[in-house]
DNA sequence: AATGCTTACGGGTCACGTAATGATT
DNA sequence: AATCATTACGTGACCCGTAAGCATT
């Protein structure tokens, strides 16, 4: 588990849209796909339900929303705090 | 700034040798180089004094291991709680 | 037909490990 | 000479983006 797969993460889960998602990481599509595949077989659980037309969090991505949060923002601060 | 990069600082802080440092992480030495350069960049501060001889912490990495450590812990945390 | 996620594929970058270098004791 | 970190270098893996595929509306 990396941050940037979390911060891919929260993306999508905010947008559930990979399309917008993409934009705001500034890549495109099917490098987001794979961080969020990644991010899933290495917490072995499926984030996002995906029925072609739509996309939506399962009750395990719910979980990681509520806790990839504060845990990106902790450590953006971390980041901060070291360069003044 | 990375996880990974993290663990690989917290192990070369806490070790002061980049040689057990990398075995511990099961990576080489230059890799670990390469990783706390990486950070040091990243973060725009150095993390450490190498005088050759002796890696010790500087202020900057000092600070840097007491909010390392925890947040390592919270990571770890998160994920275990994904996992089940 | 259009939309939206995923898979295929080619190319460039990145990361690893071995080997060589530099510096200190 | 020995130790320890860094730099050089070649190879294999990884990541990106474009393009193609597939399913749903």
């Amino acid at each position: 588990m990396e941050l940037r797969e979390l911060r891919a993460f929260i993306a999508v889960a905010e947008e559930l849209n990979f399309n917008r998602a993409a934009e705001r990481l500034n890549i495109t599509q099917p490098p987001l796909t794979r961080l969020i595949r990644r991010l899933e077989h290495s917490l072995g659980v499926e984030l996002f339900e995906r029925t072609t037309r739509k996309v939506s969090l399962t009750m395990a991505g719910n979980r990681l929303l509520d806790q990839a949060i504060p845990l990106i923002r902790q450590a953006d601060a971390v980041a901060r705090a070291i360069r003044h």
